[in-house]
DNA sequence: CTTCTAAACGGACTCTACCCCGTTTATATT
DNA sequence: AATATAAACGGGGTAGAGTCCGTTTAGAAG
């Protein structure tokens, strides 16, 4: 009597599922996020357009998949990886690596990461929640005395990861920019986080 | 001989653009975002849809260009207005006192800086800049030894918009959270702010 | 093997942002 | 006033996101 959960997802679902993200790669890569067209996807995989629908929601939603897929490896190296990424360094070790880390990600997928956005503000997805949840729980760890940890989290994770989505991006004409942008936003985002800790002489 | 400048604006071009920002103005009002589409727009405004690209670029830029004018205001305020927010206070206490009326104001209009960005990330325009830029200034007054100022003020740009423009909205279908959701920001703001000036004792 | 139903599928349709380019007009110049 | 020209105008055309709903199918139950 299955009633709890909905039903796992059906092998044809699952099938196209991968499928579409195995296309959509492709083409990704092809012809960058702006050849990743509903209908050209749909074709190119064989389906229709209504099951590109059904399975991503929306175009930005095909990149947030692509980006998860991303994110999971590496979100291991933060749960179980050795310090100070993984556990086993203290907070703000923790806090200034992690946010290396997700600087080079970020700028490594820059263009998937902004398609993931476009048209779909408001809904940070389980991407940017994986920042949100991470920070919130190193700075409850930190003994810092926060008076609200929770906005404390997600302003800190804005100021990770918001420059990246917003400004370095429209100076990505240059080229290899971003490059240096992103060691230099690592630099004071390790600066920012030390200053932070300083401040609780506690 | 005016070469240096492209120009000035000529009349019925002007005549035009304010016409437009009226119209969208009470479309708006009417029907939120959602409702002012480019065609409407111009037919209500009595003007071809190319006249209205060509003034805006985008139907972004409409929004942005309404924003600014809202924005334009508490500029005035900012710069020659009575401390703590306008000069005459420290650093720290007009970082916080923009802060907060910085988040009042993108409250007040989230709707619109929402559309102001959609399907436009990566061209802040004016009205980011406008932050941006006063922050550097007030970081630069503050003393404090921060190795790279630039990166920090757009990291604190980042923190103190990113928040109500990604999360915020999103939760917005509860309502009237919106008006606690900027108190709690505001909070975690001068939180940040003080530590950040308290970290440094020198 | 048959039946049943929720889920998946497909593709025509709609709605809009944005482009293009031939036509019109403001304004500077003579 | 006549002329020249850069700018503005208009609105039909294109492309791509997202919707709808009738049809098909996986897979559970008997």
């Amino acid at each position: 009597m299955p009633l709890g959960r909905p039903r796992a997802e059906r092998a044809d679902a699952k099938r196209n599922r991968l499928r579409l993200l195995a296309v959509a790669r492709e083409m990704l890569a092809e012809s960058g996020p702006g050849g990743v067209t509903m209908d050209a996807l749909a074709e190119r995989a064989g389906l229709g357009k209504g099951t590109v629908f059904r399975r991503f929601g929306t175009r930005a939603g095909i990149f947030k998949a692509l980006l998860e897929e991303e994110a999971r490896r590496f979100q291991e190296l933060v749960l179980a990886g050795p310090p100070p990424l993984g556990p086993g360094a203290g907070p703000a070790e923790r806090l200034v690596a992690y946010g290396r880390v997700r600087i080079a990600f970020l700028i490594d997928n820059i263009d998937v990461a902004r398609a993931a956005m476009e048209r779909d503000l408001g809904r940070p997805a389980v991407e940017v929640d994986m920042t949100l949840v991470h920070l919130r729980m190193l700075l409850a760890q930190s003994g810092l005395g926060v008076r609200d940890p929770e906005s404390l989290a997600v302003q800190l994770a804005a100021a990770l990861e918001g420059p990246l989505l917003l400004y370095v991006t429209s100076a990505r004409a240059v080229g290899t920019d971003a490059e240096e942008a992103g060691v230099r936003l690592a630099d004071a985002w390790q600066d920012l986080v030390e200053r932070l800790f300083r401040s609780d002489s506690k």
